[in-house]
DNA sequence: CGGCAAATGATTATCGATAATATAGAATAG
DNA sequence: CTATTCTATATTATCGATAATCATTTGCCG
């Protein structure tokens, strides 16, 4: 018999249900919705999520290896990060990883530049119409682009399994409340400039700056 | 019923299931006895395991978390990294964490130092005695010890979780097969004296080379 | 012969139930 | 009154079976 028989509420069984479930639980870890320590019950998430503990115990065993739950044999799985000190931590390793990314990505090739330049030019655009959410996505796909033009694909799956596309959501929204996005767009302007200079150790200085400047958001309030 | 009646083979209950499989998934990935591409069908493993879907299919959603392998929604498990490259790159990762891990952990408290000390003595008389085995468990304790030393609990998860361990100890009987680890010692004595001495500049640097040399391995034979 | 369609086989995704283990509270002995 | 063993109870770990989906082959018709 099958969980859903009744048409399903949101989202279309595009992809499995682990899925959904892990996206779900990032989320909810990322945005403090479970704070660290919380115990993640499979009982109680499968009642939840409507369905059996089977693929609840999945998305928890890979949450479990990117990092954000711990396990112990028979006495559950807990949140482990998501607090600001873990954020911080967390960025402190993607300005490291990010900063080796783009000296290995220069030389970079005319179509690559044009790709950055391309989310560049977008992120300007949404920021110039006010539309955060834009801003954020193109951000995004600017700094994935960048990683990528490494060649090192190890990078992409250690950034992609740290979640920083939920993280970086989640922190540029807090900086929308606190201050503009204009500085920020600023050194991404200097950053493709040295990128196409094929300046790689002045490229990677701005994004240690970059990224301490975000880091300022992981003070407490 | 148990599936394990019968006396067990080797190793005793003691942890569960799932982390043996992942354990021996992990091995089998990076000592190449998968390829890379390889499909990793979950019942076949079940027979080979003498257990049931249940727990293979945790281990593989903890090793795509930690990026080992990829699955496709009903298209299977297929191994993602493990050839030569793959090695290269993930240490090239592991180069760029740890490099700024002992900036990090600079400067260093004397309890630290001491202990880094004793694994780089365990490390000299190993050597001295020609016990390879012995010179990499030490060699793998002061490395994950630098990366704890930074205090950055990020760094030492993502070590774990790209199970530098297992790859270090591959790399280094590789090593051992090529050249001596005399010059790799020296090395290391000279990190522990530029992180006494509060140089988290050459430390970094030290380090660096270290990881470039031992990228030497990488090369097609 | 060649292309399409249905049937078949292989594999993954999920279910519901059971066994193993830990935790907390009750009962008991000292 | 305290320490200790025992007994529920909650929770995880695993099982065996079923449903859903994909891949391949077969059979039919032009």
């Amino acid at each position: 018999m099958r969980a859903f028989a009744e048409p399903r509420d949101t989202d279309l069984k595009r992809t499995c249900m682990r899925d959904h479930i892990r996206d779900a639980l990032v989320t909810r870890i990322l945005d403090g919705h479970y704070p660290a320590g919380a115990q993640l019950k499979e009982l109680v998430l499968a009642g939840e999520f409507n369905v059996s503990q089977a693929p609840i115990r999945e998305a928890l065993r890979e949450l479990e290896g990117s990092g954000l739950v711990t396990s112990e044999r028979y006495r559950g799985t807990r949140v482990r990060g998501a607090d600001l000190e873990e954020m911080r931590q967390s960025y402190e390793l993607r300005a490291t990883i990010e900063a080796r990314a783009v000296e290995l990505a220069i030389p970079c090739s005319p179509a690559v530049i044009a790709q950055l330049q391309d989310c560049l030019d977008a992120m300007q655009e949404a920021l110039a119409r006010n539309e955060v959410e834009r801003y954020i996505d193109h951000a995004l796909r600017l700094h994935r682009g960048l990683i990528e033009a490494s060649g090192n694909r190890v990078f992409v799956t250690v950034w992609d399994s740290l979640h920083f596309d939920v993280r970086g959501r989640l922190v540029l929204r807090r900086m929308a409340e606190r201050s503009s996005y204009a500085p920020l767009l600023q050194m991404h302007v200097e950053l493709l400039e040295r990128i196409r200079a094929g300046d790689a150790a002045n490229a990677a200085d701005i994004l240690r700056r970059l990224f301490r400047s975000v880091a300022e958001v992981f003070r407490p309030d």
